[in-house]
DNA sequence: TCATATTCTGACCGTACGGTCAAGATGCTT
DNA sequence: AAGCATCTTGACCGTACGGTCAGAATATGA
């Protein structure tokens, strides 16, 4: 009866279809935009009519804003390596790396992200006004110190910041033309390994964090 | 009569009106996607009844496909200060500067590339197949033989290009999130001139690129 | 077993969209 | 000035969209 995995019932019906209905909705919306997107897309692709996703999300507004939240929670989880690392190396590699694995497993939710903030943030200009500003205020802080340290030649944080975000995120918004030019297929293994290797290469030799030793 | 300026009559209604429609364009679909913008508010915003809109532009489809063919070339024609360069300190500093103003000048055609490669380049595919595939592979060749001179440290030339790409259309892509982040106000011209420098700074030091002798 | 709450679904509604058209207005050429 | 090509426009059309709703189906608890 406790079981969370084949809990059956109504709350695991529930739980499901909700499930089956995010995942859709993130990949058309990833596809086609907002404006582009369809309910009912999403619910032939989460299998189940039309009406019946509108029992669960009563607006297509409401199922965007779900989409929203919940990338930009992973991405908030994956800077806490960046808080308890002793310098530039192990944060920002450990950052870079979390950010291109982010890339690597959730490319639509990137994507939607993206489109958001390109038509003006209608949704989601709360979060960027508060949590990330906040959050972006407290990592510049670290990367002064880090500066005053003698860790890292001085760079304008902010700056550096929107590097590492676009760089990272780039392989996911931008995946479909990397793809193309990788002569159609999808990055293997080693290649994802190595464009982890080269980004976090550049970025950490461009602002000469190389002091603590890392191991390449 | 030859006044290209002022020249009245139907040829410089023609003109004038498809300018106003192809900036009017521009801006919605950046604004809202492809799907999200409407044909009512490009004539709106252009200044004409939807019908004169239709004259001019047959199908939504045909003004979207000469939307993103103009910023392809924009950016083709930046890149060829990539190709007159003595080494990477000028020629890929030279770029990212192009790349830069683009971003700094064009942010709405920016932006509908963007999305237009975001949703799998439905559009543009053959573009990324043939004129930008050859075009990577091109300045790929320049920078194997930059680093086999010596001139900078091995980097793969596809991930530093993707760097630049990402990095200086961020500036764009991203900048309602950017603007946010500094407090509402858009870049003045000494802090576009801070983020020239911090991108060059970075990549260039990031790849070793410094022998030349650069001014800074 | 039965009453109740929840889940499901086909049919439907109003609206807004991309696009068409025929008729009128405007400017150019001779 | 007359004829012609181009440009302009309000009205209109079919479609597809987001969303609603009444009622059927299903599971839960007593």
């Amino acid at each position: 009866m406790e079981n969370p995995a084949k809990l059956s019932g109504k709350a695991a019906i529930r739980k499901e279809n909700e499930n089956n209905i995010l995942r859709a909705a993130e990949l058309v919306f990833a596809e086609a935009g907002f404006g582009g997107a369809t309910m009912q897309l999403i619910a032939d692709m989460a299998g189940l009519p039309k009406a019946n996703l509108h029992y669960y999300f009563p607006t297509k507004e409401a199922l965007y804003r779900r989409i929203v939240d919940s990338i930009f929670q992973i991405w908030l989880d994956a800077a806490a390596v960046f808080d308890d690392a002793a310098g530039p190396v192990e944060g920002i590699g450990a950052y870079i790396d979390a950010k291109m694995e982010i890339s690597r497993s959730h490319p639509a939710g990137s994507k939607v992200w993206a489109a958001e903030v390109m038509h003006g943030a209608p949704v989601i200009q709360d979060y960027l006004e508060t949590t990330l500003r906040e959050w972006t205020q407290g990592r510049a802080k670290v990367i002064r110190r880090w500066i005053a340290e003698g860790k890292m030649k001085p760079v304008d944080p902010h700056h550096l910041l929107y590097m590492v975000w676009a760089t990272t995120q780039h392989y996911a918004d931008f995946g479909h033309q990397i793809v193309t030019l990788n002569g159609g297929k999808p990055f293997s293994d080693e290649q994802w390994d190595a464009a982890k290797q080269s980004v976090k290469s550049i970025i950490l030799d461009g602002i000469g964090a190389t002091e603590t030793g890392r191991a390449s």
